[in-house]
Order: structure tokens, then C-alpha cells, then sequence
DNA sequence: CTGTTAGCGCATTCAA
DNA sequence: TTGAATGCGCTAACAG
């Protein structure tokens, strides 16, 4: 039937644990020994057995990504990157390590199912992207359940997304987008274009992200001694049509908006068709801000004004870090900054 | 240290036996019986063992999904759509099912290493996305590769890809999607409106996606009677840079095209913008289409033109095949038409 | 450097 | 409906 390693051993002359030696590379084998190893490897088409092998070592070669929406380029690229690092040194298919990508769609049920199916692999690692939920019976099941992955070997590593509460701290390491910064970098840059009047169109509430984002833009109002209206700001799913939906409510609540802040680039895709099939026109009458910094934003016309978040770079790092390839940062905490990018969707006030 | 089957059975008091049918649902069970090993379940908050379990069953709840750019939406929705069928009941030890993304950047060599990964790993399905590179050796290694997955029980089912050469015709199913029609009507569009002289912006070569839309432009020019000049043509990646340089490229050859027919949205994007910064306007001095209709393609200013590919419902369809939840289409291939969508990134030529 | 010996934790026969 | 026994294929001590 299927081709195990005691065939190899078998036709290559030596005991299976050679083989197992000579497979897995770490520990020392007579060249020749290797050679004709391999070369039973080859003739038989030996595939290794995954299962079996994590059983035996009590550790497996996956990985495991949490994703709120893989559809959504934010963490489509923080996943490629991770992926991207996480292969072993071996060139051959020894070293190599899968990702496991789990899409939780934002809920915090499926979140901690997908955790313990990881566990239930034996994962190597586990790297949860994006936002929390901000809930704090899940916080507090989520840190429990990271505390024992840690505890059974699987490395955890959170990209952008903050610290666990306590439970969790001596193991996970954090990296995390400095949300609050960023948020406020936009309505300072639009409050010194002469904005005064700002909608905000707010992600999901529950959400780190969303709140992070949020508390910069009013930490910015605040600093100019800016009433924050609470009817100016409205909350919606990170996506387009949110974006949309949420344009035309504020529109419909207070007609003489000068900027619209976005959640996040995707959301103000969004925003910048309902303004334009309001007949308003951006900058000119209204203008917009968006949040990541994803590629298309660039395209957009005009192009959006917005914080770059190294998406990439972050998920390479966690990516390294995972692997146990690169240094923890002090206090497992590294907090990772946005770059504000200034664009051709934000312009001086109408009336200025 | 870890708990493990034996210490939920002592618990409960029953044999290790009982508990695994419990936990596997699969054989029956008294209603007494279930509780007690459940609460014991609960009590000792006992997790399987995956690779143990996999290695006892001869099969895992793993399903491997290659794509070549998870950081592309164009994957990322595929993806995503085939992971949100792939769980569910039906299963064993909790019926979920995990994704196992592959990210083969293109690289025929990649491709074959994760197979092979996957096939280490015993996975229970494999979805390959996208078009596959024209390279004989590779495809006969592919399909020899593919073979023996379905030989070992592994369901294989091709996605936006067209069928796989003839040795693993028996077990692979594929969803096509219809490049060359979809290429075939967006030119077709173009000449409708008067257009004659167009510029193509290609993927890679030796991509089977690549050659079917450009051959589907082709047809179209060729029913037509307008000749093909190869000097219109440029190949480049599926990125939006290379939308921008293969735009000015063209530009450079010949100073009055009036349309770009480009190989998917992200490539148009970036002609738009290499066309805007020539300053040329879309569409009244050139008309721009795109393939595929990614979500921000609306949102491009004009709005694109482009072929809408139903990525969601076939990479859906794609993975209950693969869970044996759906029927397999006749003769195992199912070709996926796209939809024209005409907006206002084309219109009339300059001159017409 | 290599072989021998034990399990890893579970699913599944076969009996009862 | 349940239990006892067997082995899935491999790795990891421990010798040699």
C-alpha cells in the first residue's frame, strides 16, 4: 500500500531511525549513508506521514493565522507575509511549515473554536492578526486559551492587534499598530487644513481598532478644543458599503460636513461614492480620509489621504518572531507606527 | 502533563474506546453514557490530539488551498468562500475542517513542494486556484502529484483553472472560469464602440489565464477583421505596477491608441493612473477595461469596465465539492461564464 | 555515526 | 451498547 519508512530503511540498508536522521537533518549521518537514503527516498516516492511524525515529536509543522476576512487585502497581505517567513532553512520539503489560515468574520465563538482546533493540532505557532473583540468574558477566554497553547509549546504572536490581558503576558508577544496615533494624525492634518465640521464613520464597536481610531480622533478634537458631536460619528462594518450607507446618514443629519474620517481606507471607498453620487465634490466640498494605506488607495481618485500601516513588514516580523527567528522586542510589546500619507482627498475647507 | 483520551475515559469510567465514539459521533452511543464522558470532557478540558487521531484514521480534517497571492482579493475571495464550506457536519472529532492557504507566488516549483506538503499531511481535500503555468514538465509533474493525492483519498478539485492534462483527469474536478469568452466580450465592447486601436496588457506569460484572456482579445479582433498588431501587446505581472509601466510602454510605441484592454483590474488600475499622469482622460482620449471586478473596481473613477468573475460562488462550489457535499459537475468540468459589466471606463474613441 | 527499543494518543477491529 | 487488544508510522532516548 502506502510506502513507509521502514521500506526505505529496508531497501536502503539501514535501521528507520537513519532514515528519520537523514529526513529530518538534525542529527549526524555519514554522507554516503544520506546518499543512499535519499536515494530510496527517491525510488520509492517515499512521502513522509505528517500525523504520524507530529505524534512521535509531540510537535507539528503548521502554523496557524487568525484572520478576521482573508478576502480583505488588510489581512491578505499580513498573511502573505507571515507565510512567507515561516518556512524552515531545509530546502528540501523537511523545514517547510504550512500556514493554517482560520477566517473568523469578526466572531468571537469562532475565534476561540479555531484556537482550540490549532491546539488540537499541536500547532507550532499561532499568529492572531487584526483587532480584538473588546468583550471581556471572550478577552478573558481568549487569554486563557492562549496561556495554554503557550504552555504546550505553540509560540503566540499578535500583529496589530494589542497586548492579551494578564493571563496571557508571559508568553505572547505583541505587535502592535499604533491606532491611536494615527487616528489622531488625520484629524490633526484635517483640523489644520481649517476643519471644523468632521463626520466619522466608525468600524464595529467591540473592536480594539475601532476604539483606538476612534479615541485618536477625539483625542485631536479635543487638543484644538473641538466639541465632539456625538451625532457626527456612526458605526458600521469595515467595508464599503458600510462606508456608503453611513456617508448618507451623516449627510442626512448635518448637510455642512467639510471631512468625512473614514475607519479605514476601504470604508472611505465608500464614503467617496456616496459623496460623488450626492453630487459633492472631493476635496472641494467635502473631504475624505481613510486608514491602512492598502493599494488601491493610491488609485483612488483623487487619491486618499490616509495612514500607511507596514502591513507587510509587521506580518514578516510576527512571522520571524513566530519562527523564533528574530527577537522578541522588550516586554514582548512593540508598538508599530502608521505614516501619515498625504494625498490629493483632503484639501482647506470650502469656506476657508 | 497533557490529558489525554485514557485520562477523559478514567473519569468518566468508561474505556477509551467509548470516548473516542463519543467524540467522533459516529458509532451509537448510550444517551447516559454520552453525558457522563462529555462532562468529564468538560471537566479535565481535554483536547484532542490531532496528529494522533489523523494518524489512527489515515486522514486528517486539513484541506490544503493553493493560490498564488493570498495577499491578491482575487484569491482572498476564493479563498475565503472555499474555507466557509469546508466545515460543518459529516465531519469527525467536531465536524471543523481547517485551511491549510498555500501561497505559490506563481512558482511552479512552490506549487509541487506544497502538494507534496499537503500529501505529508494526509489532507483530507485540495483546491488549487487560479491559472496554472504552461510549462509541460511542470503540468505532467502536477498531474502525476494530483493522482496520487486522489489515489490516497484526497478529494482534488481545480478552481478558476482549467482542467489538468489527462493522467489526473479521473479524480480532479475543475471549475473553469471562461477567460477567453470574458476577453472575447470586453473587446468586443470596445470595437462596438468604435474602437481600432487598442493596446493589451498581459499577465505572465505561460499562464493559462494569461493566454486564454489574451487569446479571447484575439478572437475578437480577428472576427473583426482588425489586425493584431504584436507591437500592442505587453506581458507583465498581475500587479498594478506593472499596469503602469506596460501602459507607458505603450504609450511610448504608439501615441494614439484609444483603448487598454488590461489582463485583470489591478493592472488596470495602474494603466489608469500611468494614463491620468500622461495626461490623457478616461475615457474621453482612452478607453480602459479591466477582468475580474474586484470590489474596488466600482469604485475607480470612472468606474471600470471589466468582466465580472463569480469568485465567491465558485470557490463555494469549489469547496463542497471537495467535502463531497456537492455534486460533481458532468464530466467533472463546470465552466464558469463571466458577466459584462460596462461602466464608465470606456466610451466612444476620440475621433468617433 | 548507527541500531534497538519503546512508546506518542487515538481509532478500530473483535468479542462480549 | 461497551471493553480489550492491536497497530497506525514515526521519533527519541539509550546503547553500542
Amino acid at each position: 500500500m502506502t510506502v513507509t519508512l521502514a521500506d526505505v530503511a529496508a531497501r536502503a540498508q539501514v535501521s528507520p531511525a537513519t532514515v528519520s536522521r537523514v529526513l529530518n537533518g538534525n542529527y549526524p549521518v555519514a554522507a554516503s549513508t544520506r546518499e543512499r537514503v535519499l536515494r530510496a527516498v527517491d525510488e520509492l516516492d517515499y512521502v513522509l506521514n505528517g500525523p504520524a511524525s507530529a505524534l512521535a515529536a509531540a510537535t507539528s509543522d503548521l502554523v496557524g493565522i487568525l484572520v478576521n476576512d482573508i478576502a480583505d487585502p488588510f489581512f491578505g497581505i499580513m498573511a502573505g507575509a507571515i507565510q512567507s517567513e515561516i518556512g524552515g532553512p531545509g530546502g528540501r520539503a523537511g523545514g517547510e511549515r504550512l500556514a493554517v489560515v482560520c477566517n473568523t468574520g469578526g466572531s468571537p465563538e469562532r475565534e476561540l473554536t479555531y484556537l482550540t482546533l490549532l491546539q488540537r493540532q499541536r500547532a507550532a505557532a499561532v499568529v492572531l492578526t487584526g483587532g480584538a473583540v473588546e468583550n471581556t468574558a471572550h478577552a478573558t477566554a481568549v487569554a486563557t486559551k492562549l496561556r495554554k497553547l503557550g504552555e504546550a509549546g505553540t509560540r503566540v504572536v499578535l500583529c496589530g492587534r494589542p497586548p492579551a490581558p494578564a493571563p496571557a503576558d508571559a508568553d505572547a508577544v505583541a505587535l502592535t499598530f499604533d491606532n491611536r496615533g494615527g487616528g489622531r494624525q488625520l484629524t490633526e492634518h484635517l483640523i489644520g487644513l481649517g476643519h471644523r465640521r468632521m463626520g466619522y464613520i466608525a468600524g464595529p464597536e467591540e473592536r480594539t481598532t475601532t476604539r483606538h481610531r476612534l479615541e485618536g480622533h477625539r483625542d485631536a478634537l479635543a487638543a484644538h478644543g473641538i466639541a465632539d458631536d456625538p451625532a457626527r460619528t456612526v458605526h458600521g462594518r469595515y467595508d464599503r458599503r458600510a462606508g456608503y450607507e453611513a456617508t448618507l446618514e451623516l449627510l442626512r443629519r448635518e448637510t455642512d460636513l467639510t471631512a468625512v474620517v473614514a475607519a479605514n481606507d476601504t470604508v472611505a471607498l465608500g464614503a467617496c461614492a456616496a459623496l460623488r453620487d450626492s453630487g459633492l465634490r472631493i476635496p472641494d466640498d467635502v473631504s475624505v480620509v481613510g486608514f491602512d494605506d492598502l493599494p488601491f488607495s493610491i488609485d483612488a481618485v483623487p487619491a486618499l489621504t490616509t495612514v500607511r500601516l507596514p502591513l507587510a513588514d509587521a506580518g514578516a516580523r510576527a512571522g520571524r518572531i513566530a519562527m523564533g527567528r528574530e527577537e522578541v522586542p522588550p516586554g514582548g510589546i512593540a508598538t508599530i507606527r502608521g505614516e501619515l500619507m498625504v494625498r490629493g482627498s483632503t484639501g482647506v475647507p470650502k469656506g476657508a
